[in-house]
DNA sequence: AATATAATTGCAAACGTTTTCATTATACGC
DNA sequence: GCGTATAATGAAAACGTTTGCAATTATATT
């Protein structure tokens, strides 16, 4: 025996603007999906029709008819990254201007919750999605492609995937930064880079930088290659152990974040960077230009 | 003479599940709204037939019905903020743990975009709303009331206001930063505060460190307050130029982000940090721990 | 001026659900 | 067993739009 919890006084709908604009609610629909359409005298009614009733149009009802929401899912590992917070934002502002709204997930890297995700975005009914990388539930991308939603990939690149993607080769930036360690005369480094699981972006820069070093004829023993979890505290606390004790001349991180973290470990024990110590990261978010220690 | 652009075909309606399960459309609704009134052996006749089908239920149809979307709006200054980022991922994280999705939208400070983006938060219906402080624009605010739209202020707390809010209240904060550092026996306060419009949180919190100042019997003079916007950088360049010549002996920063600009340029400059110089901060979002000297 | 063509508009049938009301089947108290 | 309360279901009318089709009006062409 509910009653209706918000009640619906005073919300006006098409059919009000239409009866006060003095056409059908037909032409009012067409005013905002086809303005060319409808003729000038016409158009000026219903602005003004509209205006005074203050109505907001409903697009959950468009949108059950014509299938098209105007809202882009967009599944991110986590918001609470530096250099994904820039995407975010970079991203929600553009679709905003195109009159299109984000619907953002995370799944903290658990891939498992991606199903789930999937199915709350697809009950929304999202016209596209974007996803980060390549690992994904394929469970959750059948679902997406049984649909017929459009699925872009972003933040990593390798030739021949079959899903459309924007992004740069996670592979080439590791052996870029990789390589000049090498070319710069440094035997002796140490690779710290986060968890591979789930993460196709950091495996493929882990592997890139591990091949580029074999290939130069160096061999990584057990004590330079670290596991760091996305955060700079704990990559300051593993770099300080590290650094304390037998360092090496070079550290290669996986992102920006851990170089952070060694680079206080370093700046805190009293090493002179770079001079001492050579630290490569890759990322290039706004945050990394900062630390220069000018 | 346009087709449609998505093609339905393989989408099953609750029709279809319901004729495979042999009930009613009804029932397959009650199935998902009120699980509890239907008896267990259709339960499981529906369980299966969903599954069949692959069914995905149209929550947009729903809505229209029952004015109960299932999302909520969170309006933030931006996204790309370490402390934004944080709060974002949690809301949107516990919210989706309760079967609601997050539209998040951002207005970069421009608080005139406010009312184009409460518009496209209504046409898509959002049950709530969550603002970031009390400062708003008056038309998005009536707009929101207007239809019965729940609203949360988050960020800041006063006493009185008409707003349902959560928060801290930010002039105690800065009343006690500022008197810390007073208790300290710093006489020569420097303070930098981002830009104050449009931004209550700022505004309290500068005003509060202020009065707190002259409270005390301080002064401020003019080269002892300034303004830098929310970035690491541009307060690090800000700060060299400050302890460069006539350093103060203590800094209060409106939030953490100046501080550890602050401190990066204190660093660079070789000040000797707590000895120096005071650095003070208002925030304590996760980075800041990690700024520690130690 | 008459016809052909184009530009506007209205009608009414969807779109996929939810919910009220009514109906039927089931359990209970005596 | 009988009346009554309870539980489970179905039929059908919304919810607020959009769009194909048809009708009307204005414009162009000869």
């Amino acid at each position: 025996m509910k009653k209706r919890v918000r009640s619906r006084k005073g919300a006006h709908g098409i059919v009000d603007v239409a009866l006060r604009a003095g056409v059908s609610p037909a032409t009012v629909s067409r005013f905002y999906n086809h303005p060319d359409v409808v003729s000038t005298p016409t158009r000026i009614q219903i602005e003004k029709a509209a205006a005074d009733l203050g109505y907001i149009r409903n697009r959950l009802a468009g949108s059950l008819h014509n299938l098209f929401t105007g809202t882009i899912g967009l599944i991110v590992p986590t918001i609470d990254n530096a250099i994904f917070a820039e995407f975010i934002e970079a991203f929600a502002s553009h679709l905003r201007q195109q009159d299109r709204t984000t619907l953002i997930a995370s799944h903290g890297y658990d891939l498992s919750l991606e199903v789930q995700i999937v199915r709350s975005l697809l009950e929304r009914r999202i016209d596209g999605v974007v996803l980060v990388g390549f690992d994904h539930d394929p469970v959750a991308m059948s679902m997406l492609a049984d649909r017929n939603v459009s699925i872009i990939s972003v933040w990593n690149y390798r030739e021949g995937e079959n899903i459309s993607s924007i992004g740069a080769s996670n592979t080439q930036a590791a052996k870029l930064i990789t390589g000049h360690i090498i070319d710069l005369g440094h035997r002796d480094i140490c690779f710290i880079f986060p968890d591979t699981k789930f993460n196709d972006r950091a495996r493929d820069r882990k592997q890139a930088a591990l091949q580029t070093t074999e290939a130069a004829g160096l061999t990584v023993p057990k004590n330079r290659l670290w596991n760091c979890p996305y955060d700079i505290g704990e990559a300051k606390v593993l770099a300080k152990k590290i650094l304390s004790k037998d360092p090496p001349t070079a550290i290669v991180c996986g992102n920006d974040i851990i170089a952070h973290g060694v680079i206080y470990a370093a700046q805190s024990l009293g090493f002179d960077l770079p001079n001492d110590l050579s630290v490569g990261g890759i990322g290039d978010f706004r945050g990394s230009r900062i630390s220069n220690l000018a």
